[in-house]
DNA sequence: CGACACTTTGAAGACGATCAACGCCGGTGG
DNA sequence: CCACCGGCGTTGATCGTCTTCAAAGTGTCG
Protein backbone atom coordinates (compact mmCIF):
# COMPACT_ATOMS: atom_id res chain seq x y z
CA UNK A 1 0.00 0.00 0.00
CA UNK A 2 2.31 2.97 1.25
CA UNK A 3 5.09 2.78 -1.33
CA UNK A 4 8.15 3.20 1.16
CA UNK A 5 6.93 3.75 5.00
CA UNK A 6 9.81 1.61 6.35
CA UNK A 7 12.94 2.48 5.07
CA UNK A 8 16.39 2.36 6.96
CA UNK A 9 15.18 0.23 10.11
CA UNK A 10 14.50 -2.73 7.82
CA UNK A 11 17.19 -1.84 5.18
CA UNK A 12 19.69 -2.59 8.54
CA UNK A 13 18.34 -5.73 9.34
CA UNK A 14 21.32 -8.34 9.54
CA UNK A 15 19.44 -10.06 6.99
CA UNK A 16 20.75 -7.66 4.53
CA UNK A 17 23.80 -7.17 5.11
CA UNK A 18 26.42 -6.95 2.44
CA UNK A 19 23.92 -6.10 -0.49
CA UNK A 20 23.61 -2.72 -2.27
CA UNK A 21 21.03 -0.17 -1.70
CA UNK A 22 19.66 -0.83 -4.80
CA UNK A 23 19.03 -4.45 -4.28
CA UNK A 24 17.70 -3.83 -0.84
CA UNK A 25 14.93 -1.43 -2.64
CA UNK A 26 14.48 -4.14 -5.03
CA UNK A 27 13.82 -6.99 -2.62
CA UNK A 28 11.84 -5.14 -0.73
CA UNK A 29 9.77 -3.47 -2.67
CA UNK A 30 7.69 -6.84 -3.04
CA UNK A 31 7.33 -7.34 1.05
CA UNK A 32 3.41 -6.69 1.44
CA UNK A 33 2.55 -4.76 5.27
CA UNK A 34 0.49 -7.05 7.83
CA UNK A 35 -0.84 -5.92 10.30
CA UNK A 36 -2.06 -8.52 13.50
CA UNK A 37 -3.81 -7.55 16.17
CA UNK A 38 -2.80 -8.61 19.80
CA UNK A 39 -3.97 -12.44 20.17
CA UNK A 40 -4.62 -12.87 16.24
CA UNK A 41 -3.25 -16.00 14.49
CA UNK A 42 -0.36 -16.00 12.00
CA UNK A 43 -0.71 -19.62 10.96
CA UNK A 44 -1.56 -22.44 12.19
CA UNK A 45 0.32 -25.90 12.80
CA UNK A 46 -0.80 -27.66 9.79
CA UNK A 47 -0.91 -24.55 7.63
CA UNK A 48 0.76 -24.71 4.47
CA UNK A 49 4.09 -22.84 4.41
CA UNK A 50 3.43 -19.83 2.59
CA UNK A 51 5.26 -16.89 3.65
CA UNK A 52 8.31 -15.42 5.62
CA UNK A 53 8.11 -12.33 7.56
CA UNK A 54 10.25 -9.67 8.94
CA UNK A 55 8.82 -8.45 12.32
CA UNK A 56 8.59 -4.73 11.73
CA UNK A 57 6.98 -3.80 15.51
CA UNK A 58 5.54 -5.92 18.07
CA UNK A 59 5.96 -9.25 19.03
CA UNK A 60 5.09 -13.28 17.57
CA UNK A 61 4.93 -16.34 20.17
CA UNK A 62 5.93 -19.01 18.30
CA UNK A 63 4.22 -22.42 20.05
CA UNK A 64 3.09 -26.03 19.76
CA UNK A 65 0.39 -27.95 21.57
CA UNK A 66 0.61 -31.53 23.27
CA UNK A 67 -2.26 -34.00 22.90
CA UNK A 68 -2.71 -33.46 26.63
CA UNK A 69 -3.94 -30.23 25.56
CA UNK A 70 -0.74 -28.35 26.88
CA UNK A 71 1.32 -25.67 25.02
CA UNK A 72 4.71 -25.81 24.89
CA UNK A 73 6.09 -21.87 23.73
CA UNK A 74 9.00 -22.53 21.65
CA UNK A 75 10.24 -18.66 20.99
CA UNK A 76 9.01 -15.21 21.33
CA UNK A 77 9.95 -13.13 18.31
CA UNK A 78 10.27 -9.43 18.59
CA UNK A 79 10.86 -6.31 16.21
CA UNK A 80 13.91 -7.27 14.04
CA UNK A 81 13.61 -10.85 14.38
CA UNK A 82 12.53 -13.23 11.24
CA UNK A 83 10.00 -15.70 10.87
CA UNK A 84 9.58 -18.71 8.53
CA UNK A 85 13.11 -19.14 7.09
CA UNK A 86 13.76 -22.17 9.22
CA UNK A 87 10.30 -23.65 7.60
CA UNK A 88 11.19 -22.58 4.31
CA UNK A 89 14.91 -23.89 3.99
CA UNK A 90 14.06 -27.03 5.39
CA UNK A 91 11.34 -27.53 3.03
CA UNK A 92 8.39 -27.84 4.90
CA UNK A 93 5.30 -28.59 3.45
CA UNK A 94 3.28 -27.43 6.49
CA UNK A 95 3.59 -25.20 9.51
CA UNK A 96 5.60 -27.29 12.03
CA UNK A 97 4.49 -25.09 15.14
CA UNK A 98 1.61 -22.04 15.61
CA UNK A 99 2.37 -18.23 15.69
CA UNK A 100 0.28 -15.84 17.15
CA UNK A 101 0.80 -12.34 18.21
CA UNK A 102 1.00 -11.58 21.77
CA UNK A 103 0.55 -7.64 21.12
CA UNK A 104 -0.54 -5.78 18.37
CA UNK A 105 2.50 -6.29 15.55
CA UNK A 106 3.29 -5.44 12.19
CA UNK A 107 4.75 -7.97 9.65
CA UNK A 108 6.32 -7.42 5.96
CA UNK A 109 5.17 -10.45 4.67
CA UNK A 110 7.10 -12.05 1.74
CA UNK A 111 6.65 -15.49 -0.47
CA UNK A 112 8.07 -18.27 -0.23
CA UNK A 113 9.65 -18.03 -3.65
CA UNK A 114 10.94 -14.81 -2.62
CA UNK A 115 12.90 -16.02 -0.11
CA UNK A 116 14.66 -18.93 -2.03
CA UNK A 117 14.95 -17.44 -5.62
CA UNK A 118 16.77 -14.27 -3.23
CA UNK A 119 19.12 -16.62 -1.15
CA UNK A 120 20.32 -18.39 -4.76
CA UNK A 121 20.40 -14.60 -6.88
CA UNK A 122 22.37 -12.71 -3.72
CA UNK A 123 25.08 -14.65 -2.56
CA UNK A 124 25.45 -12.36 0.81
CA UNK A 125 21.99 -12.97 1.75
CA UNK A 126 22.34 -16.80 1.45
CA UNK A 127 25.30 -16.22 3.69
CA UNK A 128 23.43 -13.89 6.38
CA UNK A 129 20.77 -16.94 6.28
CA UNK A 130 22.96 -19.67 6.94
CA UNK A 131 24.83 -17.52 9.48
CA UNK A 132 20.94 -16.71 11.49
CA UNK A 133 20.11 -19.87 10.74
CA UNK A 134 23.32 -22.00 12.02
CA UNK A 135 22.63 -19.48 15.26
CA UNK A 136 19.51 -20.91 15.94
CA UNK A 137 20.43 -24.05 15.43
CA UNK A 138 22.98 -23.51 18.00
CA UNK A 139 21.02 -21.72 20.83
CA UNK A 140 18.30 -24.46 20.30
CA UNK A 141 20.91 -27.29 21.16
CA UNK A 142 21.86 -24.94 24.12
CA UNK A 143 18.58 -24.53 25.07
CA UNK A 144 17.88 -27.85 25.25
CA UNK A 145 21.44 -29.05 27.13
CA UNK A 146 20.05 -26.24 29.61
CA UNK A 147 16.54 -28.37 30.10
CA UNK A 148 18.34 -31.49 30.80
CA UNK A 149 21.04 -30.32 33.32
CA UNK A 150 19.89 -26.58 34.81
CA UNK A 151 17.47 -26.25 37.65
CA UNK A 152 14.14 -24.21 37.54
CA UNK A 153 16.36 -21.68 39.32
CA UNK A 154 18.79 -21.56 36.82
CA UNK A 155 16.40 -21.88 33.69
CA UNK A 156 14.61 -18.67 35.13
CA UNK A 157 18.01 -17.07 36.38
CA UNK A 158 18.78 -17.48 32.79
CA UNK A 159 15.90 -16.47 31.07
CA UNK A 160 15.70 -13.26 32.42
CA UNK A 161 19.47 -12.29 32.00
CA UNK A 162 19.17 -13.04 28.23
CA UNK A 163 15.89 -11.49 28.00
CA UNK A 164 17.42 -8.04 29.51
CA UNK A 165 20.05 -8.53 26.75
CA UNK A 166 17.75 -8.88 23.74
CA UNK A 167 15.32 -6.12 24.89
CA UNK A 168 18.26 -3.75 25.78
CA UNK A 169 16.67 -3.45 29.69
CA UNK A 170 18.29 -1.80 32.44
CA UNK A 171 19.27 -5.13 34.95
CA UNK A 172 18.67 -2.80 37.37
CA UNK A 173 15.31 -2.28 36.83
CA UNK A 174 13.09 -3.27 34.18
CA UNK A 175 9.14 -4.62 33.61
CA UNK A 176 8.78 -8.39 32.18
CA UNK A 177 7.52 -8.00 28.15
CA UNK A 178 4.97 -10.52 28.84
CA UNK A 179 2.86 -12.92 31.44
CA UNK A 180 4.42 -15.28 33.44
CA UNK A 181 2.00 -17.73 32.32
CA UNK A 182 3.65 -17.22 28.71
CA UNK A 183 7.07 -17.53 30.65
CA UNK A 184 6.87 -20.23 32.28
CA UNK A 185 5.45 -21.88 28.95
CA UNK A 186 8.65 -20.70 26.64
CA UNK A 187 10.92 -22.52 29.99
CA UNK A 188 8.91 -25.58 30.00
CA UNK A 189 7.53 -25.55 33.70
CA UNK A 190 4.53 -25.05 35.49
CA UNK A 191 2.98 -21.36 36.47
CA UNK A 192 3.65 -22.51 39.81
CA UNK A 193 6.91 -23.94 40.03
CA UNK A 194 7.35 -20.34 38.03
CA UNK A 195 5.73 -18.40 40.53
CA UNK A 196 7.78 -20.26 43.30
CA UNK A 197 11.16 -20.16 42.07
CA UNK A 198 11.30 -16.16 41.09
CA UNK A 199 10.49 -15.49 44.92
CA UNK A 200 13.58 -18.30 45.52
CA UNK A 201 15.87 -15.54 43.05
CA UNK A 202 16.58 -13.14 45.94
CA UNK A 203 19.59 -15.48 46.93
CA UNK A 204 21.20 -15.40 43.83
CA UNK A 205 21.21 -11.67 43.07
CA UNK A 206 16.95 -11.05 41.71
CA UNK A 207 14.86 -9.22 43.05
CA UNK A 208 11.22 -9.86 41.36
CA UNK A 209 8.11 -7.88 42.75
CA UNK A 210 4.94 -8.90 40.63
CA UNK A 211 6.06 -7.78 37.08
CA UNK A 212 9.12 -5.52 38.25
CA UNK A 213 12.50 -7.13 37.99
CA UNK A 214 15.93 -6.09 39.22
CA UNK A 215 19.34 -7.66 38.31
CA UNK A 216 20.79 -6.82 41.55
CA UNK A 217 23.85 -8.58 41.50
CA UNK A 218 24.77 -8.97 37.70
CA UNK A 219 27.72 -10.61 38.63
CA UNK A 220 26.68 -13.06 41.06
CA UNK A 221 23.60 -13.76 38.36
CA UNK A 222 26.18 -15.06 35.84
CA UNK A 223 28.10 -16.92 38.00
CA UNK A 224 24.91 -18.96 39.01
CA UNK A 225 23.84 -19.19 35.75
CA UNK A 226 26.95 -20.03 34.28
CA UNK A 227 27.90 -22.22 37.12
CA UNK A 228 26.20 -25.02 35.26
CA UNK A 229 26.08 -23.34 31.22
CA UNK A 230 28.83 -25.10 29.42
CA UNK A 231 29.24 -22.57 27.24
CA UNK A 232 30.25 -20.01 29.67
CA UNK A 233 32.65 -17.72 27.48
CA UNK A 234 30.59 -18.90 23.95
CA UNK A 235 27.37 -17.49 25.66
CA UNK A 236 26.66 -14.26 23.37
CA UNK A 237 23.77 -13.11 25.94
CA UNK A 238 26.32 -14.34 29.66
CA UNK A 239 29.43 -12.16 28.14
CA UNK A 240 26.99 -9.55 26.65
CA UNK A 241 25.47 -9.08 30.03
CA UNK A 242 29.10 -8.94 31.72
CA UNK A 243 29.33 -6.01 29.64
CA UNK A 244 26.25 -4.65 30.18
CA UNK A 245 26.63 -4.91 33.91
CA UNK A 246 29.90 -3.90 33.59
CA UNK A 247 28.68 -0.52 31.36
CA UNK A 248 26.03 0.41 33.98
CA UNK A 249 28.65 0.24 36.90
CA UNK A 250 30.25 2.55 35.19
CA UNK A 251 27.52 4.80 34.28
CA UNK A 252 26.79 4.64 38.04
CA UNK A 253 30.25 5.28 39.09
CA UNK A 254 31.25 8.06 36.62
CA UNK B 1 47.51 -38.85 -0.98
CA UNK B 2 45.21 -41.08 -3.37
CA UNK B 3 43.69 -39.63 -6.03
CA UNK B 4 39.91 -40.71 -6.38
CA UNK B 5 39.46 -43.51 -3.65
CA UNK B 6 35.69 -42.48 -2.10
CA UNK B 7 33.92 -41.14 -5.36
CA UNK B 8 30.01 -42.38 -5.83
CA UNK B 9 29.13 -42.58 -1.92
CA UNK B 10 30.50 -38.92 -1.38
CA UNK B 11 29.74 -37.43 -4.21
CA UNK B 12 25.93 -38.89 -3.34
CA UNK B 13 25.56 -37.00 -0.44
CA UNK B 14 22.66 -34.71 0.28
CA UNK B 15 24.77 -31.74 0.45
CA UNK B 16 26.35 -31.95 -3.21
CA UNK B 17 22.32 -32.55 -4.69
CA UNK B 18 22.09 -30.61 -7.33
CA UNK B 19 25.38 -30.07 -8.80
CA UNK B 20 27.17 -31.08 -12.11
CA UNK B 21 30.13 -34.20 -11.65
CA UNK B 22 32.06 -31.67 -13.17
CA UNK B 23 31.48 -29.25 -10.21
CA UNK B 24 31.56 -32.30 -7.55
CA UNK B 25 34.95 -33.17 -8.65
CA UNK B 26 36.66 -29.93 -8.64
CA UNK B 27 34.96 -29.26 -5.33
CA UNK B 28 36.22 -32.69 -3.69
CA UNK B 29 39.47 -32.70 -5.07
CA UNK B 30 40.44 -29.93 -2.28
CA UNK B 31 39.79 -32.11 0.32
CA UNK B 32 41.71 -34.00 2.89
CA UNK B 33 41.78 -37.40 3.92
CA UNK B 34 42.23 -38.03 7.72
CA UNK B 35 41.97 -40.76 9.47
CA UNK B 36 40.92 -40.82 13.39
CA UNK B 37 41.68 -43.64 15.58
CA UNK B 38 38.97 -44.58 18.63
CA UNK B 39 38.61 -42.18 20.93
CA UNK B 40 41.31 -39.83 19.16
CA UNK B 41 39.70 -35.98 19.50
CA UNK B 42 39.10 -34.29 16.71
CA UNK B 43 38.99 -30.98 17.93
CA UNK B 44 38.51 -29.30 21.56
CA UNK B 45 35.86 -27.29 23.08
CA UNK B 46 38.00 -23.65 22.29
CA UNK B 47 40.09 -24.47 19.52
CA UNK B 48 40.04 -22.25 17.04
CA UNK B 49 37.59 -23.37 13.71
CA UNK B 50 39.95 -24.77 11.09
CA UNK B 51 38.28 -27.26 8.97
CA UNK B 52 34.71 -28.64 7.97
CA UNK B 53 34.34 -32.37 8.18
CA UNK B 54 32.71 -35.04 5.54
CA UNK B 55 32.44 -38.17 7.30
CA UNK B 56 33.35 -41.02 5.26
CA UNK B 57 32.99 -44.01 7.85
CA UNK B 58 32.99 -44.41 11.84
CA UNK B 59 31.24 -42.17 14.15
CA UNK B 60 32.06 -39.27 16.00
CA UNK B 61 30.89 -37.99 19.45
CA UNK B 62 30.14 -34.29 19.83
CA UNK B 63 30.19 -33.21 23.58
CA UNK B 64 30.22 -30.38 26.07
CA UNK B 65 31.78 -30.53 29.56
CA UNK B 66 30.23 -28.83 32.37
CA UNK B 67 32.00 -27.00 35.03
CA UNK B 68 31.02 -30.03 37.50
CA UNK B 69 32.68 -32.19 35.30
CA UNK B 70 30.25 -34.15 33.60
CA UNK B 71 30.15 -34.65 30.39
CA UNK B 72 26.80 -33.54 27.55
CA UNK B 73 27.04 -35.46 24.18
CA UNK B 74 25.04 -33.32 21.97
CA UNK B 75 25.14 -35.59 19.61
CA UNK B 76 26.69 -38.82 17.45
CA UNK B 77 27.44 -38.10 14.34
CA UNK B 78 27.95 -41.18 11.88
CA UNK B 79 29.00 -42.10 8.18
CA UNK B 80 27.46 -39.91 5.58
CA UNK B 81 26.76 -36.76 7.82
CA UNK B 82 28.97 -33.53 7.83
CA UNK B 83 30.67 -31.58 10.82
CA UNK B 84 31.41 -27.93 11.35
CA UNK B 85 29.00 -26.44 9.09
CA UNK B 86 27.56 -24.92 11.81
CA UNK B 87 30.36 -23.20 13.60
CA UNK B 88 31.42 -22.28 10.22
CA UNK B 89 28.39 -20.51 8.97
CA UNK B 90 27.77 -18.63 12.33
CA UNK B 91 31.29 -17.08 12.18
CA UNK B 92 32.70 -19.00 15.41
CA UNK B 93 36.06 -17.99 15.79
CA UNK B 94 36.62 -21.24 18.57
CA UNK B 95 34.85 -24.32 18.80
CA UNK B 96 31.67 -24.32 21.30
CA UNK B 97 31.81 -27.91 21.70
CA UNK B 98 34.00 -31.02 21.44
CA UNK B 99 34.26 -33.79 18.69
CA UNK B 100 35.75 -37.20 19.42
CA UNK B 101 36.01 -40.13 17.45
CA UNK B 102 34.05 -42.82 19.19
CA UNK B 103 34.97 -45.89 16.70
CA UNK B 104 38.01 -45.88 13.91
CA UNK B 105 36.45 -43.41 11.62
CA UNK B 106 37.62 -41.94 7.96
CA UNK B 107 36.77 -38.03 7.51
CA UNK B 108 37.30 -35.44 4.31
CA UNK B 109 38.44 -32.46 5.74
CA UNK B 110 38.59 -29.22 3.99
CA UNK B 111 39.27 -25.15 5.06
CA UNK B 112 36.76 -23.16 6.19
CA UNK B 113 36.91 -21.09 3.57
CA UNK B 114 36.71 -23.77 1.21
CA UNK B 115 33.34 -24.09 2.38
CA UNK B 116 32.41 -20.53 2.19
CA UNK B 117 33.41 -19.53 -1.27
CA UNK B 118 31.40 -22.87 -2.23
CA UNK B 119 28.20 -21.44 -0.85
CA UNK B 120 28.92 -18.34 -2.40
CA UNK B 121 29.83 -19.38 -6.00
CA UNK B 122 27.56 -22.99 -6.29
CA UNK B 123 23.79 -21.65 -5.00
CA UNK B 124 22.88 -25.15 -5.27
CA UNK B 125 25.26 -26.00 -2.42
CA UNK B 126 24.49 -22.85 -0.33
CA UNK B 127 20.58 -24.32 -0.07
CA UNK B 128 21.77 -27.90 0.30
CA UNK B 129 23.42 -26.16 3.18
CA UNK B 130 20.50 -24.30 4.61
CA UNK B 131 17.89 -26.90 4.53
CA UNK B 132 20.98 -29.25 7.23
CA UNK B 133 21.26 -26.51 8.89
CA UNK B 134 17.56 -26.02 9.40
CA UNK B 135 16.64 -29.68 9.53
CA UNK B 136 19.32 -29.24 12.46
CA UNK B 137 17.81 -26.33 13.94
CA UNK B 138 14.35 -28.49 14.01
CA UNK B 139 15.64 -31.18 15.63
CA UNK B 140 17.35 -29.33 18.34
CA UNK B 141 14.24 -27.66 19.09
CA UNK B 142 12.24 -30.41 19.56
CA UNK B 143 15.14 -31.72 21.74
CA UNK B 144 14.83 -29.21 23.52
CA UNK B 145 11.12 -29.81 24.19
CA UNK B 146 11.32 -33.27 24.36
CA UNK B 147 13.66 -32.56 27.27
CA UNK B 148 11.08 -30.72 28.97
CA UNK B 149 8.23 -32.77 28.85
CA UNK B 150 8.96 -36.32 28.04
CA UNK B 151 10.01 -38.61 31.06
CA UNK B 152 12.73 -40.94 31.08
CA UNK B 153 11.01 -43.72 29.22
CA UNK B 154 9.73 -41.81 26.70
CA UNK B 155 13.30 -40.19 25.75
CA UNK B 156 14.89 -43.63 25.95
CA UNK B 157 12.01 -45.27 23.64
CA UNK B 158 12.40 -42.12 21.40
CA UNK B 159 15.53 -42.48 21.21
CA UNK B 160 15.88 -46.20 20.31
CA UNK B 161 13.36 -45.40 17.44
CA UNK B 162 15.03 -42.65 15.76
CA UNK B 163 18.58 -44.80 16.47
CA UNK B 164 16.86 -47.54 14.23
CA UNK B 165 15.56 -45.27 11.54
CA UNK B 166 18.69 -43.79 10.73
CA UNK B 167 21.04 -46.64 11.19
CA UNK B 168 18.75 -48.71 8.74
CA UNK B 169 18.50 -51.65 11.88
CA UNK B 170 15.75 -54.45 11.58
CA UNK B 171 13.41 -53.02 14.75
CA UNK B 172 12.81 -56.84 15.89
CA UNK B 173 16.55 -57.09 16.84
CA UNK B 174 19.49 -54.80 16.67
CA UNK B 175 22.45 -53.83 18.87
CA UNK B 176 23.45 -51.01 20.44
CA UNK B 177 26.25 -49.23 18.33
CA UNK B 178 27.40 -47.68 21.48
CA UNK B 179 27.40 -47.66 24.95
CA UNK B 180 24.77 -46.99 27.60
CA UNK B 181 27.13 -44.54 29.31
CA UNK B 182 27.13 -42.38 25.94
CA UNK B 183 23.31 -42.99 25.47
CA UNK B 184 22.55 -41.69 28.80
CA UNK B 185 25.12 -38.49 28.32
CA UNK B 186 23.36 -38.08 24.68
CA UNK B 187 19.63 -38.65 26.03
CA UNK B 188 20.93 -36.48 29.57
CA UNK B 189 20.12 -38.94 32.07
CA UNK B 190 22.58 -40.70 34.52
CA UNK B 191 23.25 -44.09 33.82
CA UNK B 192 21.35 -45.42 36.78
CA UNK B 193 18.47 -43.92 35.23
CA UNK B 194 18.90 -45.35 31.74
CA UNK B 195 19.58 -48.72 33.49
CA UNK B 196 16.35 -48.93 34.97
CA UNK B 197 14.30 -47.37 32.41
CA UNK B 198 15.05 -49.68 29.67
CA UNK B 199 13.72 -52.93 31.70
CA UNK B 200 10.69 -50.98 32.09
CA UNK B 201 10.40 -50.53 28.67
CA UNK B 202 8.92 -53.90 27.90
CA UNK B 203 5.71 -53.12 28.73
CA UNK B 204 6.10 -50.30 26.14
CA UNK B 205 7.06 -52.69 23.66
CA UNK B 206 10.45 -53.06 23.85
CA UNK B 207 12.69 -55.82 24.66
CA UNK B 208 16.02 -54.91 25.83
CA UNK B 209 19.04 -57.43 27.43
CA UNK B 210 22.77 -56.66 27.43
CA UNK B 211 23.46 -54.47 24.63
CA UNK B 212 20.15 -56.70 22.31
CA UNK B 213 17.50 -54.39 21.53
CA UNK B 214 13.68 -55.66 20.39
CA UNK B 215 11.06 -53.36 19.19
CA UNK B 216 8.73 -55.91 19.16
CA UNK B 217 5.73 -53.98 19.37
CA UNK B 218 6.77 -50.62 17.12
CA UNK B 219 3.12 -49.55 16.82
CA UNK B 220 2.51 -49.38 20.76
CA UNK B 221 6.18 -47.77 20.71
CA UNK B 222 5.28 -45.18 18.00
CA UNK B 223 1.82 -44.37 20.15
CA UNK B 224 4.02 -43.96 23.49
CA UNK B 225 6.56 -41.59 21.80
CA UNK B 226 4.21 -39.87 19.67
CA UNK B 227 1.79 -39.44 22.76
CA UNK B 228 3.28 -36.87 24.13
CA UNK B 229 5.54 -36.00 21.37
CA UNK B 230 3.70 -32.27 19.95
CA UNK B 231 5.57 -32.29 16.53
CA UNK B 232 3.25 -35.83 15.85
CA UNK B 233 2.66 -35.99 12.34
CA UNK B 234 5.88 -33.92 11.36
CA UNK B 235 8.41 -36.02 12.86
CA UNK B 236 10.80 -37.30 10.21
CA UNK B 237 11.68 -40.23 12.50
CA UNK B 238 7.83 -41.39 13.79
CA UNK B 239 6.92 -40.90 10.31
CA UNK B 240 9.94 -43.25 8.90
CA UNK B 241 9.27 -46.10 11.34
CA UNK B 242 6.00 -46.05 10.78
CA UNK B 243 6.44 -47.25 7.61
CA UNK B 244 9.61 -49.34 8.40
CA UNK B 245 7.58 -51.22 10.84
CA UNK B 246 5.02 -51.47 8.27
CA UNK B 247 7.32 -53.27 5.73
CA UNK B 248 9.10 -55.33 8.18
CA UNK B 249 5.66 -56.26 8.74
CA UNK B 250 5.09 -56.74 5.26
CA UNK B 251 8.45 -58.70 4.88
CA UNK B 252 6.88 -61.23 7.75
CA UNK B 253 3.84 -61.61 6.36
CA UNK B 254 4.97 -62.61 2.70
C1' DC C 1 44.60 -63.48 37.86
C1' DG C 2 43.79 -58.73 38.59
C1' DA C 3 42.75 -54.11 36.88
C1' DC C 4 39.38 -51.40 35.04
C1' DA C 5 35.50 -49.81 32.52
C1' DC C 6 30.78 -50.66 32.19
C1' DT C 7 26.40 -51.94 34.09
C1' DT C 8 22.99 -53.25 37.48
C1' DT C 9 20.48 -52.83 41.80
C1' DG C 10 19.04 -50.86 46.29
C1' DA C 11 17.88 -47.05 49.42
C1' DA C 12 17.49 -42.25 50.45
C1' DG C 13 16.73 -37.62 49.16
C1' DA C 14 15.64 -33.48 46.21
C1' DC C 15 13.02 -31.39 42.97
C1' DG C 16 9.17 -30.30 40.19
C1' DA C 17 4.29 -31.58 38.90
C1' DT C 18 -0.21 -31.90 40.43
C1' DC C 19 -4.33 -30.84 43.02
C1' DA C 20 -6.68 -27.54 45.69
C1' DA C 21 -7.79 -23.15 47.70
C1' DC C 22 -7.50 -18.38 47.75
C1' DG C 23 -6.32 -13.34 46.63
C1' DC C 24 -6.16 -9.90 43.11
C1' DC C 25 -7.68 -7.26 39.33
C1' DG C 26 -10.33 -5.60 35.16
C1' DG C 27 -14.45 -6.01 32.76
C1' DT C 28 -19.36 -6.90 32.10
C1' DG C 29 -23.96 -6.54 33.18
C1' DG C 30 -27.75 -5.81 36.16
C1' DC D 1 -22.70 1.42 41.96
C1' DC D 2 -22.17 -3.03 43.09
C1' DA D 3 -22.18 -8.10 42.09
C1' DC D 4 -20.32 -11.47 39.44
C1' DC D 5 -17.07 -13.54 36.55
C1' DG D 6 -12.76 -15.06 34.36
C1' DG D 7 -7.90 -14.69 33.81
C1' DC D 8 -3.82 -14.47 36.35
C1' DG D 9 -0.83 -15.32 40.14
C1' DT D 10 0.30 -17.06 44.79
C1' DT D 11 0.64 -20.50 48.44
C1' DG D 12 0.17 -25.04 50.75
C1' DA D 13 0.22 -30.18 50.77
C1' DT D 14 1.14 -34.34 48.50
C1' DC D 15 3.03 -37.46 45.17
C1' DG D 16 5.93 -39.37 41.55
C1' DT D 17 10.21 -39.21 39.18
C1' DC D 18 14.97 -38.70 38.72
C1' DT D 19 19.42 -37.99 41.03
C1' DT D 20 22.64 -39.30 44.29
C1' DC D 21 25.31 -42.36 47.03
C1' DA D 22 26.70 -46.96 47.84
C1' DA D 23 27.70 -51.69 46.75
C1' DA D 24 28.21 -55.41 43.98
C1' DG D 25 28.04 -57.94 39.44
C1' DT D 26 29.78 -58.49 34.57
C1' DG D 27 32.88 -58.21 31.00
C1' DT D 28 37.37 -57.54 28.55
C1' DC D 29 42.25 -57.24 28.17
C1' DG D 30 46.82 -57.16 29.65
Amino acid sequence: MQPTVLPESVKSMPLFAGLTEQEKETLLKEGRVRECGRGQALFHHGDSVTHFYLIISGSIQLFRENPDGKEKTIEVLIAGQTLGENEIMDSCRSHRMNATAISDSVLLEFSVSWLKTAAQKYSPLALNLLSTIAGQAYMASVEAEHQAYMSAAQLVACFLQRLCVLHEFNPQGFDLPYSKTLIASRLGMEIETLSRTLAKLKDQGIIVEGSRVSIYDAIRVAEYVCGFCSISGDCPAHTEMEKKSGFFLDTQAS
